[in-house]
DNA sequence: CGTTAATTTGAGACCATTCAATTTCGGTGG
DNA sequence: CCACCGAAATTGAATGGTCTCAAATTAACG
């Protein structure tokens, strides 16, 4: 709280930060979504993570030079610009905060990684529903209960670049999923009716996210 | 130099960590090649990156408490390995190398993301070439030039677990770039016969990587 | 309430998979 | 140096999961 930030508002799709851009902030998210994402020269686009309020979404801008990578807001988002070199100024001065700091990026690339996994390995059914359990798993952190109920304003086609699968082949998933009584979605709400089931189904496992207390 | 460390030879294909195992230390690979994986519950096995000699197959466990996957030896390896609590004592002494160290798990990070675009958004014949750009990208710096020739002992089931194929469309996809008179593959050693056609059917950029000097 | 975005549906094509058999290669012992 | 062996690479044919391309329907928004 102690470090200084500007709060700025984001559109719907509003770019934050650009590949190939310099470095120049930090930018934690406070309210709506935001997802970060790398185009192909073919047009093609993968997105590589969600983002809910309280979490970073650029914070190895600290470090690297360099964006390697796109930031886009989801929904309408509410951002706290961090100056770069205020943020490593604290981390330098503080042992806690730093690693607090890093670890988060560790966090990070632990999730990367099993990305790397649901988009390489498992079939669309798996792929969708391990997704969905990532969200709802990191949802609850910030939500009071509930009743199983989240906001979830990812469009199908987003879910899809997600995934790495077509917006029709998605959509042609989450009906299955919700045929089987695993989900309900629409309206940009989620509710998951069945967690052990969807869990099983997506070959979820938290471990990864290194969550335990 | 001036950590303590234990020299370890592995054979083929041992176990260097485990997933779910809690972290002691961190390993330095001095000679050999190793990958990191993760099996899925059916059976599968993604392969989330190779590593060759002088790279730090597990900092994230300096931090992390326990390992989110599993890293192997690929061919016979020797590795140095570090008590993590002496690495992160010199990484807290140390701001220089503290910020190295960081940096490097940072980038680690990055090169996730950009497996994550790789298996999720392109074709088979993109996938392999990136995948090789990448790999004599990472070889040419730590070796003398060897006009384009490089040991290269994965195989192609490797290959395919790293790529999210099969081993038997790996092969043809191999067959196609030879084909196109991209690279020569065989024996373990690898020659690029034409590295520019080579970044231009895998879409690679450089920028990922963040070794710009 | 009009207009655009998002979701849904259908049919056909294609890329990659599966399964099985064959060939080649690398290493080992005689 | 050759015979042998298991691992790795290669080939073929059939199957199938996902994609492509359109069009239709529904939902979201000003």
């Amino acid at each position: 709280m102690a470090l200084p930030f500007t709060r700025k508002v984001f559109g719907k799709d509003a770019y934050v930060v650009r590949e190939g851009q310099p470095t120049t902030d930090c930018t934690l998210l406070l309210k709506g979504f935001a997802y970060r994402q790398k185009l192909l020269r073919d047009g093609g686009r993968q997105i590589i993570s969600f983002h809910i309020p309280s979490e970073f979404v650029d914070l190895q801008n600290g470090l690297l030079g360099m964006a390697d990578h796109n930031v886009q807001s989801l929904n309408r988002c509410e951002m706290a610009i961090v100056p770069r070199s205020a943020l490593m100024e604290l981390v330098e001065a503080s042992p806690a905060i730093r690693l607090a700091v890093w670890i988060d990026t560790l966090i990070d690339a632990s999730i990367f990684r099993e990305w790397v996994v649901n988009v390489g390995r498992r079939d669309s059914r798996a792929r969708i529903a391990h997704l969905l359990c990532e969200m709802v798993f990191r949802l609850k952190r910030i939500h009071a209960d509930r009743e199983g109920l989240y906001d979830f304003p990812l469009t199908q086609e987003q879910l899809a670049d997600a995934t790495g699968l077509t917006a029709v082949h998605t959509n042609r998933t989450l009906q299955l999923l919700r045929r089987e009584g695993l989900i309900q979605l629409s309206s940009g709400m989620l509710r998951v009716l069945d967690w052990d089931g969807l869990c099983d189904v997506g070959d979820f496992d938290e471990l990864y996210l290194h969550q335990a207390i």
